[in-house]
DNA sequence: CTGTTAGCGCATTCAA
DNA sequence: TTGAATGCGCTAACAG
């Protein structure tokens, strides 16, 4: 930036003015635009920032592991948001390791991040009191801090598979499937079979199935209707159906939870859980702290959809 | 830090040295420590990197989507890599807008990234020679780059399917059905359907299909084999000739190119494209180059590996 | 509108 | 080993 000055024949100030869009005589400008090319002078944003009074633009988000499709939707919906305010998102993974995501979390605040978006592996997090104290943004996803009092995003994954069970519930059905995978498979899975059960108090016993329905439709009394709790077990159902030529026999309700590059959407009535949306909702809610907000920790649970798209209406045939 | 320094009783330097881990002795060191507690300090990284000689250590990542599946898995090599050496990734995505492109790429110059690894949206990237020239990291990804002269790693898609293809005509098949996508859903489509073509030569004409299997075997002269160009695909096939008793008759070689998450891995004969190591090359291509390897502009395909798990090397039955 | 000056938070010479 | 001084690249006061 000297050499620019120099080049140009005019001072610092010039040149930061000139840099950052600030009035500055035409002729000038013109000058100093010269020498920038010339000198192939790039401007540094993180010395700026050093003297500016606002911070380095940018926020950290940690999970487990980003190469999770449900993550990289979530970073999407961050990026979103960032990207109108021109702040910089760092991602890293923790593997599962409690020690890792201490490790990764001070690396992130060592680079002086705005905020954090926290997808958390460990248990405790106490340690990050003090970054909050001093102004430093911080946001649970997914799962409620206990060891720290902080804002924090959830997916309703239990309301959404309840939802759907009382949509189908409304339109008449009585023996209603659930296809999926079971509780070991994560968290998720747990609380949409917990929501599927809850639904169907006072109804037929549970019709659960871990990913095959056509045994269920070869039953003595096959269920009306099918809650698919997975994406690729939706798709998976809307197939056997169609083949089975009951497309338009049996109700069918579905979870829509992470992108699916080059598949085809499902054309069934589905409860969206989309990480794009909670990424964006936990930026805001990010984005509220570093602007100043001061409030009580705040927990935003994030409703799934349900969109009828037909499958969720057909009425029972027994 | 100036804080610290005098509740302790110390110089800068000693701090700075006691935050570095540089020889200290023991009890000024504790009182520093001591002191840095109860200030609840934390070290400025990028101020530091200020006056070090060393860079910023960060790098950008820069792909279309970053929600794409592929780009979360190529992501997460990336940063095996990156984080041996304690570096950070930033990533952003350019929505197919070069205009958008160019503008990320600068926002990540600007915060003096060493370098980039781009997934390439537009046409033309001369404006990035400067910095090449200034000693940032460049590495094109998928794309070769037209218009500078760079690093890049590609993935060779047709050898992917061309090697599928040999395999199964080794294995004495002669009618080998392509499954999978056209040429319009993309490059990696188009290319693993040209190699499907071009290891076909000699061989009956193509038996080609979108998407279902199924017509294809209900045909007059049903194909022995099959060749499935996309995971979600390959899943299918799976499911379809297992439903038809064919799993054991109907050999089958497929693609296995995005990670899915919750999805049981198929026990299928697999062409591997793995975006994991696809970013680990990258990875390592790019801070060659940091380090200060100045050698010509290098191409790296990575090839696909196949991987034989039994479905693949069955025998044709007419 | 422009130039001068004084730092931002830190690492690094040099002496001691 | 430690401390004092200098400057990394830039912005923000201020005075012109």
């Amino acid at each position: 930036m000297k050499d620019v000055a120099a080049m140009a024949g005019v001072s610092l100030s010039t040149v930061s003015r000139v840099v950052n869009g600030q009035p500055v005589d035409a002729a000038l400008a013109a000058k100093v635009h010269r020498a920038v090319e010339l000198l192939g002078y790039r401007h540094n944003y993180a010395a700026g920032a050093l003297r500016r009074s606002g911070g380095s633009a940018s926020i950290g988000l940690v999970c487990e592991d980003i190469s999770d499709p449900f993550f990289a939707a979530f970073h999407r919906g961050v990026e979103q948001i960032a990207r109108e305010r021109s702040v910089a998102t760092l991602a890293a993974s923790t593997d599962g390791s409690p020690d890792r995501e201490r490790d990764v979390l001070e690396r992130m605040l060592g680079r002086r991040v705005e905020g954090l978006l926290l997808i958390p592996t460990g248990k405790d997090h106490s340690y990050l009191r003090r970054d909050v104290a001093n102004g430093t943004g911080l946001v649970f996803v997914n799962r409620p801090p206990k060891t720290i009092d902080t804002d924090c995003v959830v997916t309703d994954h239990r309301g959404g598979a309840r939802a759907a069970i009382e949509h189908l519930r409304a339109h008449g059905h009585r023996r209603i499937a659930y296809v999926g995978p079971g509780p070991e498979a994560g968290f998720a899975a747990a609380e949409r079979l917990a929501g599927y059960r809850e639904a169907m108090a006072g109804l037929d016993e549970d019709i659960v199935s871990r990913g095959d329905l056509q045994p269920l439709l070869a039953g003595e009394e096959p269920p009306t209707a099918v809650f698919s709790s997975q994406n690729l077990v939706t798709i998976e159902v809307m197939r056997t159906l169609f083949r089975l030529g009951l497309d338009r026999v049996v109700a069918h309700v579905g979870v829509d939870d992470i992108p699916l590059r080059g598949a085809i959407e499902p054309p069934v009535t589905i409860v969206a859980h989309e990480a794009l949306m909670l990424g964006r909702a936990a930026a805001e809610l990010l984005f509220s702290r570093v602007d100043g907000f001061d409030g009580r920790a705040r927990e935003v649970v994030s409703a799934p959809t349900l969109i009828p798209r037909g499958t969720g209406e057909l009425l029972p045939v027994s």
